[in-house]
DNA sequence: GCCAACGTTGGC
DNA sequence: GCCAACGTTGGC
C-alpha cells in the first residue's frame, strides 16, 4: 500500500468534475512521461491512495483524496489521432502509454500550495521543489498523515 | 507572459 | 554516446 500525487489541471478534469463521472471514476490518461508511466505500470496497486492536486491554475493545492481503481492497462488516446495525446510511434501490439482507473474518495478541504509550504516536515515532498513537472509522485506515509491529519481537519 | 527546470530529440 | 536545441510544465 503506497500514497501518490497526482496531479490534473482543473480546466481539464477537476475535482468536481471527477465527482460527477459515472462511478466517479476516470482513466487517467494522457501521461507521456515515462517516470510517472513506470510508477503507475510497476509500483501502484489497487486501492493505494492519492492526493488529487490542481495544477497550472489560479489556486494550485490538494482538493481531494483518490484511490487507484484498477491494474495498468493501454491508454487509449495513444491510438487516438485526433487526440492531442496520440502517439504516432505506438502501436496496438506493444502499446507505449498505459493508464490506470481512479476513483474518488472524498473532497477534502483545500490545502493550497502556500499551506503545504509552511510546513517543515512537508519541505521533501516533490511537488515542492522547484520546478516540479512530474505528474505523478509517491508520498511519504509521514506526510500523508501529516496532510490528512493536520490540514484537512476543519477543527485545526 | 515570463522563466527556470528538465525530459526528449536528433545530428554527429 | 554526447550534447545542444527544443518543447513542455507550472508557479508566479
Amino acid at each position: 500500500m503506497r500514497y501518490w500525487l497526482m496531479k490534473s489541471e482543473p480546466a481539464d478534469c477537476s475535482i468536481d468534475d471527477l465527482a460527477a463521472m459515472p462511478g466517479q471514476t476516470v482513466a487517467w490518461y494522457g501521461v507521456r512521461n515515462y517516470q510517472a508511466r513506470n510508477f503507475m505500470r510497476d509500483q501502484m496497486s489497487l486501492g493505494d491512495l492519492a492526493f488529487f492536486y490542481h495544477s497550472s491554475c489560479p489556486r494550485p493545492g490538494i482538493a481531494g483524496i483518490v484511490c487507484i481503481a484498477s491494474t495498468p492497462y493501454p491508454d487509449a488516446t495513444q491510438f487516438d489521432p485526433a487526440s492531442p495525446y496520440f502517439d504516432p510511434k505506438s502501436s496496438q501490439d506493444a502499446p507505449r502509454w498505459i493508464n490506470v482507473d481512479v476513483r474518488l474518495v472524498e473532497k477534502t478541504p483545500f490545502v493550497d500550495l502556500a499551506t503545504l509550504r509552511e510546513h517543515d516536515s512537508l519541505a521533501n515532498m516533490r511537488v515542492l521543489q522547484k520546478a516540479s513537472r512530474l505528474s505523478i509522485t509517491p508520498v511519504d506515509p509521514d506526510e500523508w498523515r501529516t496532510i490528512t491529519t493536520r490540514l484537512m481537519n476543519p477543527k485545526s
